[in-house]
DNA sequence: CTACAAGCTCAACTTAACTTGAGGTCAAGC
DNA sequence: GCTTGACCTCAAGTTAAGTTGAGCTTGTAG
């Protein structure tokens, strides 16, 4: 039985469908990690190709690197995450998640919703009052979309 | 009963929390309209509220400004939308709004669910999969994390 | 052993989405 | 009638997330 080969940067690039140059990027944001050969090539990992899943889909629902890159954070360095690792991450994005599937539905379904309304009343339009909250919880940690 | 007045930039700023160098923004990429007064200053009729609050919530689950423009072109120019309007609008993007809110459940269950596979057969990864799916639909109308 | 595809680093360029600043105009209150 | 805050335009700066390119090294297949 083989022992799991490491992947070189080629061969992530290949298989996660990122290129090379953003494998490259990630690792100096902190998001994946390698080591290298005496030869200083990178080799990764097989958990490298979860990580850079999850990067992708996270950040196509919006999420910023940083903001990945802090969920990151809960992960072991230089440790392959167990189970545990990745039960960690997962609530701690949970609620984000559930948040932002909410407001999804709501503009999906406020967009149906909210025909009646005309927009005469705007302060009682559905999206109107989920930008509120937006703008309500203001404070504390601000992401995406951070207008400084 | 008064009319329904119309808004200055700074009103606009005000009530939808946005900047004026925002709106400002949206009007020059086509977003957001707006007439002149005599003095040459913008005024908005009350649906600006309506749109400015899509846009933002669209940016948000990750939907460019492009994107966000590319839809409201199925609004009327020079007339206020009726629901008629809005309701094209919706389900122009109800599609793409479902599939987001699918993936976002599946980040968010997938980060549970996958918890038992470890990362060993990627290829089984609910994560993994969603992304396939994703680069799979490659050709096509590509929108958002666009790569050039 | 040598060719050449794949890697490496580092700096510079790109696009999206705004913000900032300079320099000038408008209008409402005192 | 003048002052002060809201507006205007246009150019340049900023941040995120990468990409591109130059110049140099590695490793594998013939």
């Amino acid at each position: 039985m083989a022992p799991v080969r490491e992947l070189t940067v080629g061969q992530v690039a290949m298989r996660s469908g990122v290129a090379v140059s953003a494998l490259h990027f990630y690792e100096a944001r902190g998001l994946i990690r390698s080591h290298r050969t005496s030869g200083n090539q990178r080799r990764y990992g097989r958990d490298v190709l979860r990580r850079v899943a999850i990067i992708r889909v996270a950040q196509e629902v919006g999420i910023s690197l940083a903001d990945i890159a802090a969920a990151f954070q809960s992960l072991p360095e230089e440790r392959t995450p167990t189970r545990e690792d990745w039960n960690l991450l997962s609530t701690a994005w949970r609620d984000e998640l559930d948040q932002k599937i909410a407001q999804l539905k709501k503009l999906r379904d406020g967009l149906t919703d909210c025909i009646g309304c005309g927009c005469m009343s705007i302060d009682k339009c559905p999206l109107r009052n989920k930008e509120d909250r937006l703008s309500a919880q203001g404070s504390g940690a601000r992401r995406l979309v951070v207008a400084r």
